[in-house]
DNA sequence: TATGAATGAGCCTTCATTCAT
DNA sequence: TATGAATGAAGGCTCATTCAT
């Protein structure tokens, strides 16, 4: 138990740490200082510097696995919409819950070294399969017409990174989180464009005077 | 002029270099080997090894900035369809085109030091900004109801990078790119659903059997 | 009682770490783990790796020390032909006994810092100089006329501590113990050569079969 | 040529380190230091501290093998002794004129690593080798009756390592070196005993005078 | 006495940058 | 302008030893 409190502890320093300043911007004497350990207990729990990072990554990687599930598709069974939105919420959840891991994982963990972004890459890409499938499952439904699945996913995937990552990074909490899960979600799954893209095809003729300004706006 | 010539020799190891291994992997020496010249011989055309990589991303970005206009509102102008669809196409033709800077910038550029890190980030703060001011836009005109445009902005700019990113990756041409702007524009502005919300709300009573199998799927 | 029991067990587990890894290559954590002792009572027994090191090789010296004893001369006594083979056999089966000391003492314990080097210089020094006692004596018998006693008694210990060595990192019980003790002795008082140099010295102009092949030998 | 000097200069240095202090003792701090150079100027030139010292010993071994000819037979050729002793006189010369590299291989060149280990143990196995198949040819020539020739071999060779180690140690040019190479070849090859160990054999009823001294000896 | 967590000095090695030629 | 030898700060890691329990 002592050991397991030490170890906690200084993987929260650490955890600190590379969010603050990244893994290569790191130091272990940095982590060390932070925990109020000295070098060697640091090397008593941790192989090396890549270890406990790659601890803290796994661990990130591993709590949203156990918190994304499957939409499955039944009479029984919540709509796929309950489903999909409860993923979202969850997964909102943990990243603004640790922000500093967020940080790291959308930020500092990529270019380490080839296992440390396979490793990245393997989630990120079970993530998008999860997204994919349930776009094949509404394409099944007659709900969507995009044949790309794969791409659909992934345009999916980056825009919940970006948006948690931008939130992170804000550092503000912006608003309610079961509003922004509501927004990110219908954004996603719906786009922008209240009608669909054929009202965009048209010129505009009238300029409304509520946007009149942007037509010549600085940077 | 042949101090530019090689200037641009040197840039372009730096980018093959750096897109090969990132930043951190990649060292003085790896780069004045990939151009073929002493390592004195690099100081006298940059400053650092960070001032090179800094030029590199620069000069993507200002290419990048030249490449995406400002959505015009006007009669006599295309309709604001065209014009957004003619930025992502000019954008994701960069990307695709530059390959070795596409990796460096969506996967290297983060975490090297507050500058940097500040350079990229105002980049991308820009590019969102001009995707907000076009929600923004739709919004005036009626055809936006969302009303946190930011986060809007945020998601776009999310699919369009992750996408990037996964063809870069991919390493494959994967398709016609106009075929493949086309596809991104409506997902980014129109979602997967076609119809809106609505229809993943209700829940589902028949499993139609073409997607049956994914209800107990693998990993 | 007690006490001495556990001191011995560290000893034991020192000594064959030692022997098996050399002084610098064991760790002390190599130790405890062979003697199944936690770290700090390694220190509760002895003063510093290097301390217990010095226990051994003292313990092993002292053993050897008890077992040569002076050549003495007298009517009453048995020839100085059999107290030197007496030595010689008691010194060879010490070492082949513990093989174990044997290696860490030809092998490993030089070098460690200028203490322990003088101690076991020392050592040595005594069985040279016993030797050259007994050459001495050889002397005055008039049976030898090499003049260099102190260099006829380095040849006689180098050959003792080689063969010594050889044989026990060959880890192979090659033969009678008695039989090499005669061999060593021969061979250090008499050398290899029947007769003396004189026929060493004149030119060899016949050949005899047995020997022709080892003209144009191999490696 | 530049290059190569610096390369000597550090050898120089680490040389006389590593005689001074042994391996484990020598940090490269104490090598550049030595050397006068800065601490990445020694990785420009060695690998590590484990490849310089690995160079000083190969390079003193490959002198040592150039210098040491296999003793041939026949009758237009130099005596057997002649040849032998030759080869004596050339080790000894190597040895005394590079006393850091003697020290070096006779005292600390063990137990680094298992690679080193057997390299030396190699050059060692291969003098021995030498001294046997001499041995054997004294055999077939009827001068020799030891028929263990092995143990012979490494007799000798402990005998020649052991004075060498006396000589450099002892840090005193004692005597003439053709003289001392005399003794050697004759204690080596001949024993210190004039006639044989029949002499030793009988009992002793007359202690010589000038021996009486020894009976109740010091230390 | 026994434990094992904690300590921190010390070492090897890397690599961005400088500078004499 | 070009070279490449030289520099030295910085960092990761080890391990003998201490100490609170």
């Amino acid at each position: 138990m002592e050991r397991k409190q030490r170890r906690r502890q200084i993987l929260e320093a650490a955890r600190s740490v590379f969010a603050a300043r990244g893994f290569h911007q790191s130091s272990v004497a940095d982590i060390i200082e932070e925990a109020g350990i000295a070098r060697g207990t640091f090397y008593l729990y941790f192989e090396s510097k890549r270890a406990i990072f790659g601890e803290l990554v796994d661990q990130f990687l591993v709590a949203m696995k156990n918190n994304v599930r499957r939409v499955e598709i039944g009479a029984h069974l919540p709509p796929p919409y309950e489903q999909l939105r409860a993923n979202f919420s969850r997964a909102v959840a943990l990243f603004l819950e640790d922000r500093d891991m967020s940080v790291i994982l959308l930020n500092h963990a990529q270019g380490l070294d080839e296992d440390s972004d396979r490793k990245l890459q393997e989630f990120y890409d079970a993530m998008a399969l999860a997204l994919q499938r349930a776009v094949e499952g509404g394409q099944a439904l007659g709900l969507v017409s995009i044949e790309d699945t794969e791409i659909a996913a992934r345009v999916m995937l980056g825009g919940i990174k970006e948006v948690i990552h931008y939130l992170v990074v804000q550092d503000a909490e912006p608003r309610e989180r079961e509003q922004l899960v509501d927004d990110l979600v219908q954004l996603i799954f719906c786009g922008v464009i209240d009608g669909g893209l054929k009202q965009l095809r048209e010129p505009v003729s009238r300029v409304p005077d509520s946007i009149a300004h942007l037509e010549r706006g600085g940077t």
